[in-house]
DNA sequence: AGAAAACTACTACACGTGTAGTAAATCCGC
DNA sequence: GCGGATTTACTACACGTGTAGTAGTTTTCT
């Protein structure tokens, strides 16, 4: 239905992108072999949300003799940028840095990763601030 | 019906749960006098929202002469824990820094906030993080 | 007092999602 | 060449969510 630049995916649909995100394109068959590690899941439930997800726009299918051969349309940086922007604006009032403070206040960050974090910071810091300077007044500095 | 340590809260949950948070306690006019800002919304079909979050257990709700009161059970910090690390699980293979990356490279976090960053990145690191480090914490449940 | 307003409780309904069964076509091994 | 395996297309159904209407009860305003 919707051609989707901004999709936000299900649980299931999510754990069904991965596959397809990591293996380029995939069939039923290799979805539920992926997927029933975790979860014991029918074949026709995965070529069910499959299907759905070429209906929304966010998978093309091929067929190859009898087989559908899915493919991911929409890139995955694409749904993270969405979903990452929704939850930011619906827990965090739109603000990055109050879920960078609730991961470093709640532990998600271990030392070694907030080792990286802070070269991250301090790389990004000296090659140039780029964009997003929309209508943010910076008070100080 | 199901007991809440865990609950993903919708969209519009998410919303009113904001204003809930926000007030400490709120009637169903307030809830709908926040919202009506954003989007229209029916006094009707926020009473139904918030009567489904006391089923949850995610609001409790008191008698105040005719009136209901809802007030949170659930703190903001626990749903938002268990938001985030959903969401870093299902597309960020739970690795909070991914996320982190992520804003960097979207852009999300602005110069100003890439400084905050690096200067509680290095608060973090000095006051030796080994597991749980207690900068400002907030109450929760 | 009588009408209007404010509220709640209950009901309804469409749509998305998870889950899978049935029917039908095709393929593979013996 | 036949029976089981594979695979698709279609159908079904329960549950959550957004959305709000109806009915009924108070409260309040002329």
């Amino acid at each position: 239905m919707k051609k989707g630049t901004r999709k936000e995916l299900s649980p299931l649909q999510s754990l069904v992108m991965k596959t397809l995100w990591e293996r380029g394109e995939a069939t039923v068959a290799d979805v539920q072999a992926d997927l029933k590690d975790d979860r014991p899941i029918a074949h026709n439930t995965v070529a069910t949300v499959l299907s759905r997800l070429v209906n929304d726009g966010v998978l093309s299918v091929r067929r190859d003799g009898r087989t559908n051969v899915y493919r991911p349309v929409v890139a995955e940086t694409a749904v993270k940028r969405t979903m990452v922007s929704n939850l930011l604006s619906r827990l965090f009032e739109g603000n990055a840095s109050a879920l960078v403070h609730h991961l470093v206040s709640e532990g998600e960050l271990n030392p070694q990763e907030l080792e990286d974090l802070a070269r991250l910071v301090a790389d990004n810091r000296s090659t140039k601030p780029t964009k997003n300077s929309d209508s943010h007044d910076s008070s100080d500095q």
